[in-house]
DNA sequence: TATTGTTATACTCTATAACTATA
DNA sequence: TATAGTTATAGAGTATAACAATA
């Protein structure tokens, strides 16, 4: 019964919950949560290359060949050739595909709302100010475990 | 950029070192998520039929087949006869299995106070009680999607 | 030579539907 | 009839290794 272990408990139980939500979005949009998670990285960061893909996603090459495929066979990306280098290729965002990106962002801002929203300024600047200690002692998440 | 967003993003990010923790511990037991998941569902609740444990992991009763087939061949558990039911098999853990449980407890143990050991307690406390307050909004998670 | 992406192959997790053995 | 678990079948995600085209 430590105070940190039920600390942690809480936590993961919370993103239990963002997990039921993002489920519930792809149920209705036909996604999957690789797939959601390559567009949402197309969305944040541009038309990519499927090296830059994989790196982001830190899954195989082969891997981003099979997600994306089936964007394209969704409709949500194209493949585009790179400008400057001709054996790779852009993956590009759809019309349909940036709207599901807006739509992605809208119900993750809503969700926060829906979680967050109850709290006054003054404890959920506490709140995300003990997270944001608790994260600095952990530098550069992705990299550690390379 | 609102504080809601803020503080779900990084709660996000959290549970993502969570799991490259669990990751972890996976590779150097050669075991994956949902083999930990069955395991430490046995090792909370003791030894249950596949039924039971379709129920708690929200999973078909044909995939528990195959996760528990798994966890035979890696001798972490094994099926015994129900003592009434002869239709139904108790999965449940062997020395290994029990040995693997109790590593995960402390693996959570010292995870939780390595991310949150440096709170005092008036934090932790202040953190903890946002949490109860945003998890008791919504009710019985689990049963929520049903 | 090194890199980008694909084909070939294989394993795990997941689901539904049909079937067997029991209740 | 209903329930516990398995066989049959299918699809998605994941990986490594070998290969083609290009840098």
């Amino acid at each position: 019964m430590p105070a940190a272990t039920d600390a942690l408990d809480k936590v993961l139980a919370l993103s239990l919950l963002v997990g039921r939500d993002l489920e519930r979005f792809e149920r209705t949009e036909r996604m999957t949560t690789p797939r959601v998670h390559l567009l949402w990285q197309l969305g944040a960061g541009g038309p990519s290359t499927q090296r830059d893909l994989a790196h982001a996603l830190d899954v195989s090459p082969r891997n981003i060949t099979g997600l994306v495929d089936g964007l394209v066979a969704s409709g949500h990306v194209t493949r585009e050739p790179h400008p400057t280098d001709r054996r790779a290729t852009l993956v590009t965002p759809t019309a349909a595909g940036a709207a599901l990106f807006a739509a992605l962002q809208h119900s993750h801002a809503a969700l926060a709302e829906r979680l967050f929203g109850h709290l006054d300024e003054q404890r959920l600047g506490a709140f995300v100010t003990a997270l944001d200690d608790t994260l600095d002692r952990f530098p550069t998440p992705l990299e550690q475990s390379a």
